[in-house]
DNA sequence: ATTTTATACAGACCGCGGTCTGTAAAATAC
DNA sequence: GTATTTTACAGACCGCGGTCTGTATAAAAT
């Protein structure tokens, strides 16, 4: 990596770094891109060869859910039986909602990811982590034969994934005035009932 | 009624169905409030001291949502059973946004309600005739002992429209590239076998 | 070493959503 | 009938997200 790549990859972490600390103290839509290119010691350029958006900037205020996810997998070892992992990573996922992220972010996230036809859906990509973690879980389950064997692993995930972003939004909608996490994890375990098999 | 109120109404008017007319041509997103008021001999000012906001124009492109719920409930005699006809309505809803409302402004819609923390939420108020229809089929329901009472009605409402919500903000994140229609039902009917009692 | 090309960035500029102020005419007060 | 208030509306104006053009300098080519 040259000296050029080297300053531009400061300068976007520069760019990333102060927009979170406007955000945080502000609100997302308080703070315009005019603040932060200030704060950062940019310009309009500089800004807008990192970032397509202000809207793209987000997606960098969290970087860290995925390797959330990915860790938080791998030591989920606590139940034996598979839904009970499953039931335990999506509870994991409302709690980082609450409590890492946030109302009025995930707000922004889930209103930009919808606006037209041209937005980029980024959410579908980011779930890749997401997908991976269920995707051994669901196998694992049928394998064991505790999930059943009626619908494919893409079909429950896509399933599963339908109810946890119809929470998400509901509580975007509701303005945060209900307990996600309790909330969420009732909804989805009605749904597991109907994937789990008795032994 | 006096003339001025008459004359207000009927600019009102013409700025709504001057919207849905350059809406359905071109797009949500590629009509200017400009192009609007251009079209209908109006103003910014008028245009401002009838609406809020652009986004709220989109409440009045969808007016006739609630009648058509009201008169599918009236007529929906087909089946005896409670819970077909909680599906036979869901279903309903579904083919409405597939068939007349469209996904481009579902997407508008389900993006603006959630923009920010102060955003209107008419969704949820619009859910009124939805609750009142659901409210009155779930009290049926439990009374008939064709579904459980160990949820609240309000409990089995907020449920189900999580899940409806579900679907369609997940319509909108795939750009309609399934059929909300078949998928819709498919979910809710593993939903509401969870509420479903044996007779 | 010199020329050519590429790119990170600066900053003027634009378009559109939304605001503000002014005004004519209708409604109301007297 | 005259004076006062109200309001539907007109249109100039503003703020902000995003674009466009220009430039200095680093990288690549010769």
């Amino acid at each position: 990596m040259n000296k050029r790549k080297m300053q531009a990859k400061q300068t976007k972490k520069r760019i990333i770094d102060c927009a979170r600390e406007l955000f945080v103290e502000n609100g997302y839509y308080k703070v315009t891109v005019e603040d932060i290119i200030k704060k950062a010691n940019s310009s309009k350029g500089g800004f807008y060869t990192h970032f397509k958006t202000k809207e793209e900037l987000i997606i960098h205020m969290v970087p860290m859910v995925d390797e959330a996810y990915a860790e938080f997998s791998k030591s989920n070892k606590e139940y034996e039986d598979t839904i009970d992992k499953i039931s335990s990573f999506i509870n994991y996922v409302f709690v980082i909602m609450e409590k890492d992220i946030g109302l009025e972010f995930i707000s922004a996230i889930y209103s930009s990811q919808i606006r037209d036809l041209t937005s980029q859906s980024f959410l579908i990509e980011s779930d890749r982590m997401f997908y991976h973690v269920f995707n051994d879980l669901i196998e694992e389950g049928q394998r064991k034969g505790e999930i059943t064997k009626d619908l494919s692993v893409k079909e429950i995930i896509s399933i599963i994934t339908t109810c946890i972003r119809g929470v998400i939004y509901d509580w975007c909608l509701q303005k945060g005035s209900f307990d996600i996490v309790s909330y969420g994890n009732n909804l989805i375990s009605m749904m597991l009932n109907q994937i789990k098999l008795q032994k």
